[in-house]
This record gives structure tokens, sequence and C-alpha cells, in this order.
RNA sequence: CUUUUAUUGAGC
């Protein structure tokens, strides 16, 4: 059953959904009934494009086939009423189907705060991040992330970083993730000086930046007329061994270009090239 | 590393 899993979830990646379904009615066929992993790979599919509809069929389908739904199941379901704007049908399947359960974890408040983010209502967000300690689920460095991005968004920049310091002084281990959406945030605003040295902090911490940390970083100093620093960021991810992807590219060029430096920008492009690679 | 959650345009 997992080598079957594995392909299935391998061509699902890939785009071959017939294919995915193939290998169900073969494990079938040989007798080998899909379990709850196979199950949940398709879920997944369908919650990520919006098809909740058929997620919630899904389900059903398979409590009646005997086969028990588990928290990635009930989590997955839960991102897919959250996605597709249905909040309130999201509460009612957490009170109905995983509260009784006991289903819900972080992952689930994980989702919910997003999910309250995006919808602007961060105080609903921040009423649950206190709530889920009572509860005896502990914050981890998603749900600081998430909250600390939906804080952003809505401009509440002050009380972003004191969850951010608050993290922090909780022993928190922050990781790539939450310094990208640190680092997005502060650039957007302007607080270059401030990005920086939350970049360096990274750096001290050890932990390791990514593409997206130097995209992030490339394309906002590159858009503040600092292209020159943006360039330098260029070099440093080189040096640490990171490749730079046709995003960093076009970041860098469009503000050099628009610095007028034509010939540094020219250098970079010649780069790209050399490297294969081909602005889209 | 068989499956689930936040981050790399902008505004609204």
């Amino acid at each position: 059953v997992c080598t079957y899993n594995a392909l299935i979830s391998g061509f699902w990646r890939s785009g071959s959904i017939g294919k995915a379904f193939k290998i169900i009615s073969f494990m079938r066929k040989n007798g080998c009934e899909p379990d709850v992993v196979t199950y949940n790979i398709i879920l997944n599919h369908y919650c990520d494009t919006g098809m909740v509809k058929d997620a919630e069929d899904l389900m059903k389908k398979m409590e009646m086939s005997g086969v028990n739904p588990d928290r990635y199941s009930y989590n997955q379901m839960l991102k897919g009423l959250c996605k597709a704007h249905q909040l309130d049908k999201a509460f009612a399947f957490v009170a109905d189907h995983m509260e009784v359960g006991g289903f819900c974890d972080i992952v689930s408040c994980n989702i919910l705060i997003d999910a309250f983010c995006k919808a602007r209502k961060v105080n609903s967000a921040l009423k649950l991040f206190k709530e889920m300690g009572y509860k005896g689920i502990q914050p981890d460095a998603v749900t600081y992330g998430t909250l600390i991005n939906g804080l952003y968004s809505v401009g509440y920049h002050n009380l972003a970083e004191e969850i951010f310091e608050q993290m922090l002084k909780a022993q928190i281990v922050p990781n790539v993730n939450l310094y990208n959406i640190m680092l997005h945030n502060l650039c957007k605003a302007g607080h270059f000086k401030r990005a920086l040295e939350i970049f360096s902090q990274m750096i001290q911490k050890e932990v390791s930046p990514d593409i997206i940390t130097f995209n992030t970083l490339i394309y906002w100093l590159g858009k503040s007329s600092r292209a020159i620093e943006a360039l330098g960021l260029f070099r440093d991810m080189r040096a640490r061994g990171i490749e730079p992807d046709s995003l960093t590219f076009r970041y860098l060029i469009s503000g050099l270009l628009e610095e007028g430096k034509a010939s540094l920008a020219y250098e970079v492009w010649e780069y790209m090239m050399e490297n294969g690679i081909i602005l889209d």
C-alpha cells in the first residue's frame, strides 16, 4: 500500500491525475484496498483546487467504506473549507467532527488563525491564539509566522513586532519561513534598516536563508533605489550555494535598470544566459 | 523522505 500511495502522490504532484486513478483501480484489482493515506492524497488535491464539494463527498465515501478519517483528513478538509471562504461551515465542521474526536491540534489552530487573518478578522485570530494556550496547545513557529504575517497585512506593525519578540522570549526557534515573513513585511513597510538587522539575526541564529529570503530582499531593495545592495546580496547568495532563479534575475535586473545602471544589468543578464535561465 | 498548516508583485 505504501508503494502504491507513493506512486499516486507522485503522479498527482506532476499532474498525471489519470495515471493516479489507474493505479488505484489496479491496486483494487490486486486485492489491495485504498487506505486512509490514499484517500488523504486525493482529499488534499480536492481541497487545494477548491473542489470542496468533491472533498466532502469523498469524506462520506471513506466513512462508508470503513476507512476512518484521521487528523490529516480533517485538517485538510478544514483547510479546504477555509480556502473556499466558508468559514461558518468550517466552524461547524470543527464542532461536529473534530472536537468530539479530539482531532483539534496545532495544525487545525494554525489553519484557523490563517483563515481569520485572511478574512481580516485579526481580533478573532488573536483570540484563538490566546485560547489555544489554555487548551494545552502550544503555538509553534508556524502559528507565530501566520499570525505575524496577518498582523502586518492589516497594518498592525507594532503588535507584529511585539509578538515576534514574545516568540523569541518563549524560546520558540524561528525558522526560515518566519524570517522570510518578517523580512517581507519590514521591507514592504520601508523599514530596511530593521530588515537588515533581522537578516543578521537570522544568520547569527544559524537559520540558513533560502531562495525566498534572497528574492524578497533583492526585490524590495531594487524597488527602493538600493540596487547596489541587491547586487551584493546576489553575490552573497551564490557564495552560500543558493542558485538564483528567474525571479531573482527579474527583480535584480529591473532594480538596476530603474537606476539607469544598464551595464551592470547587462552583466547580470549575461550571467543568467550562461546559466540557461529564461525570464518568463 | 506515502498524505495536512504560514513566506518571494501591488491595491481594494
